[in-house]
RNA sequence: GCCCGGAUGGCGGAACUGGUAGACGCGCUGGAUUCAAAAUCCAGUAAUGGCAACAUUGUGGGGGUUCGAUUCCCCCUUCGGGCACCA
């Protein structure tokens, strides 16, 4: 009987089917063990024999682990929502439903081919709303917590109302970007929509205005991890900043603790460092530096404060809110031209010119705590303003961004570091003593940094402060193809929808394509509101929305307005790692506030003396004050001729004032409104002027019907108490899925909770996850993230979802290259007629085309060109090589190539019909060889290489264990399928030593001493490198094994059957089967597996390599028991030894009992 | 620029805590079988010299520690990956 692969592998998937093999319970005594893959996204082209690496080695370790005696869960599922599948979708003009389940299908399928042991019942699917309604659901416990810093932990943001309205906001060490105090009783005087938006600034899901990475090309925002380069990682297309009202997850919370925990997890160290780098911790002060001429003072971080006494200038990033507080009158020209330069420049622009120094001086002068100098302040674009407080003192000696500037702007530069002890020593070292550093000279930098910490402390000029690099996750995508975010909107206040109206489906679009302008597909859908106490919330019936309603981004700006600005203002991000900061000490308090009312005072100034006079002079018309209009709040309206009066702040950059002024007239016309705007300066000098302006405009409006009477509720309250509310229109992100499906292959079919408690109690977390690196700062850190919450709301056991985690390396594609002739000279001598403009394309086999580059000789072109080329005498024509005699080579589908390189030509021409006059030159025998290259599998590259092919040719287990024999698993190598014959010649090996053509050869004959050593050897070998992941040696020992039994014409059944018990993880078909012809009952799957015993080991002699000076000389063996003392008497007898030793006695003598014998002379 | 990981025959790779470098497979060479080919089987295969026994060299390069280094330490070259004006 031969081993047929194709019968066997679908009488064994049949049966594993049929019988539930793969069944996974969690009533169990058995100790459990979670493998997991990192679940693929259905991407429409298939796979190919990359894709399956991981989950081999991730089959074969659950496999293992299961005839170990552990409780096994190895789940499966599709992360199908998300930008790649909408992506190919549009890109096929279909709908993603649709493409989704076909490519689910098409997945499905290749997987079963290989017979991986998936429970696929346990199967989940991002877009299945029953899987969904919980990704749903764990958004509602972000929206509705907090980040307790006193507590570390997260929690329920109804213990934060009740804190707010029993001891206001005083005593709360929060995670938020809520800047100002209030007491129990101004909270309690608060109203809902102010209460709302106070919460926002705590909830750990919130809705703020920000700069976001928008990608008009996708029609989207993204999260940092998604932007490469400035481009988005899917597609590579261009991403600007963008100020933005978005949903954000506040993960920075969690900065420290996904740092520190990182140390327990058994990842490769690569994998823990990049996690570390985009954290980003460290360790610095906070200073403040007084500016005397203004009475203010301007913070800045510094990881150095050690360095102060080297401070010789300031820098601000040029948005920094100050700038327009300090620039003095001489140098107001020369800021606002750095600014707009700056605005002018896109940001990849200034990523690639990161060395060129650019800034202005402001005029302004800070003084230096420490040396009480009097120091520049300048704005450069090379300081940020999301990083730190946007501004630095600057340490020309020691940092090199800080010396160019100097050197730039001709600014002193005073070392304070001696590194004279240590050469070589660069900043971030921290070694050497300091100079010109007051009461720090002579101290080490180590103990300088601590004594200036202290002392800034001490002078309450600063404090000690921990910084981070990582920045809150945008959470809102302006797409169709993800899960709807569960937030109606009473006005512009977002509620959450009641848990048990969840899910919250995703409505069924036929035009679901994305809007450059950045209006999320949902917003195009009528229905699209919520309906309190209808069952399918989206279908709810709504009146028509309204312009404003649509775009979900506008109202944004004016909150960001109300809030005011206190300068210098700190970042969201900065506020989110140091909660404490309206608590802080209350120096700095009063400063920001001091600073901040300033700024605002141009402004409220301007409109209480318009104010004023409106009501005093324009007594004909009814005009309100800070009335709502929608989501808008204007500064004066009179409702009856609809006319809408506003004072423009200063409160942005100019640029952006503008856009966003622009924005507001826009929505409000389109509400029916006329807007007339004047500038403060204009409403304080010509106020004169502005009330008559405004007075002709109403009396000269015809009178309308008055939009609202004058005691009816306002837009805003109507909204609030309608029937249907608008939802939320963008949609979560592709990560939001993948951040907790491991949690719910646990339960996967509940509908009471996510989880239950016994589920997550038995399973707890992942044993070994495999996947691989391109996830290490977004989909691994997001679910980290999502872990730790859902441990402190008390959802989960474990902190960390991951244990151990392995790393799939890349399985490169081999692409082959027709090789073209390029560059040619021309000389014609004589009367010739000869076009060169119609040369064809002439391919030319590898060896002949490098030998003639050699020699550089021409003569074998000469018969294509008589074929091309009308020329009424050759012999005129000379042809000679010019600078690149070889053209950019053709890339050749290498399913055409054999294993010598050698192309199938008429099969390729094929290929080529359409490429105009072509001519192909073979080596003298006739075959044309291929060049070939590495190079990542892609159809582009026409290197794909597909595992259905594989596995019809050699079948799925010679697939699976060639897949393993390449190489280290975490190793990216090249695939090459000619080295499959290898492990199919093994397999067929393997089949021998229990058939002989038809008959049956297995014995029950008693093994002997030798080949129970090769057995338990074997045993003891596979169970080791299956533990240390190292498959590809696990393969290597089968084949020695099935060698040396093979030479000893072993057939017996006491060693066979351990044997196919050990291969049963690799090759689980042919497994079965033999199982199975040996008689035994059931799928070898469950049965124990094979225990490595000792003594079938022992071994009495040694055969000890004997070296002399290290250099291996002889070989001698030896009793392992012999006594210490004879074994070199025994050694210097042997012949060879004593011709190396030449009659000298030995100078040392070592002798490593069952390892080696060294002999010095 | 900074951080992390590599570099071993013609190729993929092995050598686990320092102890016989090149396991296993591909490829190649020779042989058996065959009318022939495929398939299969046997032998050889790091380089150099030698019929051979054997000798010399050899794990990217240089230096060090050690009786002994692919393995540990220092410097350099180079490839891959990550981050990148983060103060």
């Amino acid at each position: 009987m031969e081993y047929k692969f194709t019968d066997i592998e679908k009488k064994w998937q049949d049966y594993w089917k049929k019988n539930n093999t793969y069944k996974v319970e969690t009533n169990s005594s058995k100790p459990k063990y979670y493998v997991l893959d990192m679940f693929p996204y259905p991407s429409g082209s298939g796979l190919h024999v990359g894709h399956p690496l991981g989950y081999i080695a991730s089959d074969i370790f659950s496999r293992y682990k299961k005839h170990c005696g552990f409780n096994v869960l190895h789940p499966m599922g599709i992360d199908a929502f998300g930008l790649p599948a909408e992506q190919y979708a549009i890109q096929t003009g279909r709908h993603p439903a649709d493409t989704t389940a076909e490519n689910v299908q098409r997945f499905k399928t290749q997987l079963g081919a290989i017979g991986f042991n998936y429970d696929w019942d346990r199967e989940v699917i991002t877009c299945d709303p029953n899987y969904y309604k919980w990704t749903q659901w764990i958004f509602l416990q972000l929206f509705k917590s907090w980040y307790n810093k006193e507590k570390d932990k997260a929690e329920s943001i109804d213990e934060l109302v009740k804190i707010f309205s029993t001891e206001g906001n005083m005593s709360v060490n929060a995670v938020t970007d809520y800047e100002f105090a209030f007491s129990e009783d101004e909270w309690n005087d608060f109203e809902e929509k102010k209460k709302q938006e106070i919460l926002m600034s705590y909830r750990l899901a919130s809705l703020s205005y920000a700069e976001v990475n928008w990608c008009p090309e996708l029609g989207t925002v993204l999260a940092n991890d998604e932007v490469k380069d400035g481009r988005s990682e899917r597609g590579g297309h261009p991403v600007v900043k963008k100020k933005m009202r978005q949903w954000f997850l506040r993960i920075t919370a969690y900065a420290e603790r996904l740092l520190n925990d990182l140390d327990a997890l058994a990842w490769s160290d690569s994998m823990k460092e990049m996690q570390r780098n985009w954290i980003g911790r460290s360790e610095g002060a906070l200073v403040f530096f007084d500016l005397p001429e203004f009475n203010m003072q301007l913070e800045i971080y510094t990881t150095r404060p050690d360095t102060i006494f080297g401070v010789t200038f300031m820098v601000l990033a040029p948005e920094h809110p100050l700038v327009d507080v300090i620039t003095s009158p001489d140098h107001a020209q020369e800021v606002l031209d750095y600014r707009n330069y700056v605005q002018s420049r896109s940001e990849r622009e200034r990523q690639s010119e990161v060395k060129k120094v650019t800034g202005a001086f402001t005029g302004a002068l800070a003084l230096n705590p420490f040396t009480g100098e009097k120091i520049p302040v300048f704005i450069s674009e090379y300081v940020l303003m999301g990083y730190g407080t946007g501004a630095i003192m600057a340490v020309p000696s020691d940092d090199d961004r800080d010396n160019a500037f100097a050197t730039h702007f001709n600014l002193p530069i005073i070392d304070v570091i001696d590194k004279g002890m240590y050469p070589g020593a660069t900043r971030d070292d921290k070694l050497g003593k300091m100079i010109n550093s007051g009461f720090l000279n002579g101290m080490e930098v180590l103990d300088a940094l601590d004594a200036i910490n202290t002392e800034i402390e001490k002078r309450e000029i600063g404090k000690r402060r921990v910084q981070y690099r990582l920045r809150d996750a945008i959470f809102g995508r302006q797409r169709y193809w993800g899960e709807p975010i569960p937030i109606y909107y009473k006005g512009e206040v977002p509620y959450p929808l009641d848990e048990s109206e969840l899910p919250l489906l995703l409505p069924q679009m036929e035009d679901f394509k994305p809007s450059e302008d950045g209006e999320p597909p949902l917003a195009k859908l009528e229905s699209w509101k919520y309906a309190p106490g209808k069952a399918s919330p989206h279908r709810g019936e709504a009146s028509p929305p309204t312009p404003l309603q649509r775009r979900g981004e506008s109202e944004q700006s004016h909150v960001a307005s109300q809030k005011g600005i206190a300068s210098p203002r700190p970042s969201p991000e900065e506020r989110e790692s140091e909660p404490g900061y309206h608590t802080s000490e209350k120096k700095s308090w009063e400063t920001l506030k001091e600073q901040g009312r300033e700024l605002r005072k141009n402004q409220t100034e301007a409109e209480e003396v318009l104010w004023e006079r409106i009501r005093n002079n324009i007594i004909s018309h009814k005009i309100r004050r800070q009335h709502a209009i929608d989501i808008f709040i204007a500064d004066f309206v009179c409702l009856s001729k609809k006319v809408v009066i506003e004072v423009d702040g200063g409160v942005y950059l100019d640029a952006e004032q503008k856009e966003y002024d622009k924005h507001r007239t826009y929505e409000l016309e389109q509400r029916g409104f006329e807007v007339i705007r004047f500038t403060n300066d204009e409403v304080k000098k010509n106020t004169d002027e502005v009330v008559a302006k405004i007075k002709t405009k109403l009396d000269s409006k015809p009178t309308m019907e008055e939009y609202n009477s004058p005691d009816s509720p306002s837009p805003l309250e109507r909204g609030a108490g309608g029937e249907a509310f608008r939802l939320e229109t963008t949609t979560m992100p592709g990560w939001a899925g993948s951040s907790w499906y491991f949690l719910r292959y646990m339960d996967p079919l509940n509908d009471k909770a996510f989880i239950s408690k016994e589920a997550e109690q038995y399973w707890q977390d992942v044993d070994l996850y495999i996947g691989g690196t391109e996830h290490a700062v977004g989909h691994l850190l997001y679910a980290r993230f999502w872990q730790k919450f859902l441990f402190d709301r008390g959802y989960v056991s474990k902190v960390e979802p991951f244990k151990r985690l392995v790393n799939q390396g890349m399985i490169t594609g081999v692409s082959a290259f027709a090789n073209k002739i390029g560059d040619l000279e021309y000389v014609i001598t004589g009367e010739t007629e000869f076009d060169s403009n119609k040369r064809p394309q002439i391919f030319v086999s590898k060896n002949k085309i490098e030998k003639a580059i050699k020699e550089r000789d021409t003569a074998f072109l000469l018969p294509a060109f008589k074929k091309h080329f009308q020329a009424t005498d050759f012999n005129k024509v000379q042809i000679k090589f010019g600078d690149t005699p070889i053209a950019k080579p053709k890339q050749v589908n290498v399913s055409l190539v054999s294993s010598k390189d050698e192309l199938d030509i008429n099969d390729w021409v094929k290929t080529l019909q359409d490429e105009g006059h072509y001519e192909i030159i073979t080596e003298d025998d006739g075959a044309f060889i291929c060049t070939r290259e590495v190079e990542k599998m892609s159809k582009s590259k026409l290197n794909v290489v597909n595992p259905d092919d594989i596995i019809g040719q050699y079948g799925a287990d010679t697939f699976r264990m060639y897949e393993m024999f390449l190489g280290p698993i975490e190793q990216s190598k090249p695939w090459n399928t000619n080295g499959i014959d290898g492990v199919s010649k093994f397999m067929r090996k393997l089949w021998r030593l229990f058939y002989e053509d038809t008959k049956f050869l297995v014995n029950d004959e008693a093994p002997t001493d030798q080949e129970l050593k090769v057995l338990h050897k074997v045993i003891k070998k596979i169970r080791e490198d299956i533990e240390r992941f190292s498959f590809n040696t696990c393969i290597s020992t089968f084949m020695v094994c099935v060698n040396d039994l093979t030479d000893f014409k072993c057939h017996k059944k006491a060693v066979l059957q351990e044997l196919v018990v050990l291969l049963a993880p690799f090759a689980p078909h042919v497994a079965e089967e033999l199982w199975e012809q040996m008689k035994n009952e059931g799928s070898v799957t469950a049965v124990a597996y094979p225990e490595f015993n000792q003594k079938y080991l022992v071994e009495s002699a040694f055969e000890y390599p004997v070296s002399i000076n290290g250099k291996l000389r002889t070989k001698i063996e030896l009793a392992l028991n012999i006594e210490q003392g004879k074994v070199e008497a025994e050694v210097l007898a042997s012949e060879v030894i004593q011709k190396w030793l030449e009659g000298k006695p030995p100078k040392k003598f070592i002798y490593v009992p069952g390892k080696i014998i060294n002999i010095v002379v």
